[in-house]
DNA sequence: GCAAAAGTGTTACGCGTACACCCATGG
DNA sequence: CCATGGGTGTACGCGTAACACTTTTGC
């Protein structure tokens, strides 16, 4: 044990939500656990802070290893600290939130954990730790960031259709939108750039392919 | 050196911004350090977490005995980790913002601070730590919880007027408002109570003294 | 009676919402 | 020519914003 302080030091973990809409529904990655505790059960992807990292970094890395899922959408959402909330130590986890776009959702189980895969949220398994709350903190979040940011565009690929964008917006808010409405509202918000490109896809008429302006940038409406 | 483990651990602080209005300004509580690093220099209130105590809990104790606030709105804020973020040793810091309302910001110095006292925040001195940066955060949260939430109840005391809540609106979003549409608006919410009471302070009309329906609770609006 | 803050209604404008039909393509 | 999803405009109502005068008190 060669690591000793002064005084007790609890352990830090970062662990993730990453969403992404797979089949026209909200899905969310979890991973399941290879170890004690609680192994065998589904867990969010995370691990132990490496002492020189970042916070973020390790929240990335971790859901690398794990799942295989880098270059997304990630935010800090929560940190959980309930004494009891780990059985082994006491454990501090600092949260995140992602988003990942349906064109890059393919995952591959890592070596942490035996197993990795996406999730439909009404049908989420017993899950391992406190993670169920975190999960649905996660959740409270998206649908408030819904409302008043442009954050439902990390979940589509870098060119989309506006009625894929308003599928994305209908999934997210659980209500159907009026497709006019909708247009004008988005268009007005001058975030998007047509590619003058159109996408035939089926036996109907084209539909215009737009890109987000600032793709990276999840700005602040309303 | 006791405590020992397999693995290097961070430590653990939190630090609270609080915030209240004295003199029709927004201020800050800062504590001027007792100790190196940074000895002398003001810092956020706050410290090191005890191996059984809940990270809300350690951020009111330690906000309790270095000031003797106590008793206030709070709600954690970010977890601030940059690996070189202290120099002793890597530390976490889960910073919280808080809230005391103007009748009880009596502040006693406490043991581990060698002062504590209000400062504007237009003429902050230069902090210890990244603690310019969670202040910066702290009053993004606060200007906008302002607009889509009733936390600007916890700048005042139980009862109050009309004039003196639309104060604390004009004093947090930095404008004035007009006093017909602001009361439209307040009153609409139902947030509100009549004492039956009134204020008669100065040679003027005696105001009607209100309290919130529901003190405790942030309500979330618009 | 004067100074100083409390209290009170009406109008106008813009935004969000409701709603139905034609267009381009593939088979 | 038919089925399928893409694309387009207008009218109404509600909520937000602008705006000025009367009331009550202390001195």
């Amino acid at each position: 044990m060669p690591y000793c302080y002064e005084y007790p030091h609890p352990a830090v973990t970062t662990d993730v939500a990453v969403f992404t809409l797979r089949q026209q529904q909200l899905q969310l990655l979890l991973v399941r656990r290879g170890e004690d505790p609680y192994r065998g059960m589904w867990a969010l992807p995370g691990g132990f802070l490496e002492i020189d990292e970042d916070l973020e970094s390790c929240a990335k890395r971790e859901l690398k290893e794990e799942t295989g899922v880098s270059d997304l959408y990630i935010e800090q959402l929560f940190t959980f600290g309930r004494p009891d909330r780990d059985p082994r130590e006491r454990i501090i986890s600092v949260t995140y939130f992602a988003l990942v776009p349906s064109n890059k959702l393919e995952i591959r189980a890592g070596s942490d954990a035996a197993d990795a895969a996406w999730h439909s949220l009404n049908t989420l398994p017993e899950l391992a730790f406190d993670h169920a709350e975190i999960i649905q903190q996660a959740q409270e979040r998206l649908a408030a960031k819904t409302l008043y940011s442009t954050i439902a565009f990390q979940l589509l690929p870098p060119t989309f259709t506006l009625s894929e964008l308003q599928s994305v917006y209908e999934i997210l808010r659980n209500e159907t939108l009026d497709k006019r409405n909708f247009r004008k509202w988005i268009l007005s918000l001058n975030l998007l750039t047509e590619t003058g490109e159109k996408r035939m896809s089926g036996n109907h008429r084209p539909a215009k392919i737009y890109q987000a302006t600032n793709p990276d940038h999840v700005e602040i409406i309303r």
